[in-house]
DNA sequence: TGTTAATTCGAGGCAGCCTCAGTATAGTTT
DNA sequence: AAACTATACTGAGGCTGCCTCGAATTAACA
């Protein structure tokens, strides 16, 4: 048996250190920012800086773990108790998460289909509820009979990137009249 | 006055070759390629390179001009010749255009307000156009009377962004989708 | 206090960005 | 065809950022 012993102090503080500073920078410059500024601002080496997060997606997946949570809730409520609403309501939720930061709509996007990526797991985690959210909404007769969770998908991705390069109020609407087009009855 | 001189002999070759070297390679790799390979394989010291296209965004600029003419010239004849789908038309067919290359969808999102940046002229024309033509569907009763040249705007970045992250199907949903919300008599 | 494994450090190799002083040459003039 | 010169080309060099790895440090535990 390994008997696992307290990790470093000075680990953790470091790691928590990074964290908030990658946070800061990510927003302030989006999630390309230099990681040798991240580590400067944190006043660590860069080598610790890999030696907490191997990766790029690694670090933004660490700051992200939280804000999953909040989100992956949400989800389950709305799965568990269904309102008229749910549907765009999840959506909207999904939109704000994935523009946290610049450049993560595309990260997320990239994410679904890329086994290898260490978002890959909570994007299918969102496209999962995402699905059974259409297809209650299916059944119910509130969106159109073709509806998958792909358009769920399409629509959310689309609309965190609108959000990045032109506007929030674009978003928004993007989700307003794409969600009206869900509703049609019958197929265009 | 200053009296135009004809451009040198290898200045034009070179520029056509980095023109033609630059379309491979941001086919292949993304409008991020790495510029000094652009000159490699266009055979061509860095320097002069940069001596033809000041910025990358100068290259992308040279690269669409041809493209743009081609995308204008449809414009042109949709708003001359009404038709029904003249709307649909356009989106796809803007839609097309942002996509040509990875990363161009974001490029040309932010010069739509970038006066600095090199493309902005022609994602105007490309907005005045959208606009026009929802302005005749919104008179036609077509579209929902709140529909703006921004939805259009809007449509076509997020659906070039999903073509490019997720897939032309996706990407051709989302457009489907969003034109029959438009389409909605009743603003939601 | 000593031991040891975990952690940190940062120099160094590599690639890409962009500039600029020096060099080459196409096109013109005599 | 030689000389001239504006135009264009060259590529080394300074900078930043990526990532790795061997050496140095230090927190935890006995």
């Amino acid at each position: 048996m390994t008997t696992t012993r307290r990790p470093r102090a000075d680990a953790r503080r470091n790691y928590e250190r990074l964290l908030a500073e990658a946070d800061a920078a990510f927003r302030e410059g989006g999630i390309e920012s230099s990681l040798e500024s991240v580590a400067r601002r944190a006043g660590v080496a860069i080598g610790t800086l890999y030696g907490h997060f191997p990766t790029r997606r690694a670090l933004v997946g660490a700051l992200l773990r939280e804000r999953n949570e909040g989100l992956f809730d949400l989800g389950d409520r709305l799965l568990a108790h269904p309102a008229p609403d749910a549907l765009a309501t999840w959506v909207r939720a999904a939109t704000a998460h994935a523009a946290a930061y610049s450049g993560l709509a595309a990260l997320l996007a990239d994410g679904l289909d890329d086994e290898t990526s260490e978002l890959h797991a909570s994007c299918r985690r969102m496209a999962d509820i995402g699905e059974r959210l259409v297809a209650r909404a299916r059944e119910t007769g509130a969106v159109r009979p073709d509806a998958t969770g792909d358009d769920i998908i399409a629509l959310t991705t689309a609309a965190a990137s609108l959000h990045e390069h032109r506007s929030a109020a674009e978003a928004d609407r993007l989700i307003t009249l794409t969600l009206a087009g869900l509703a049609t009855t019958r197929p265009a």
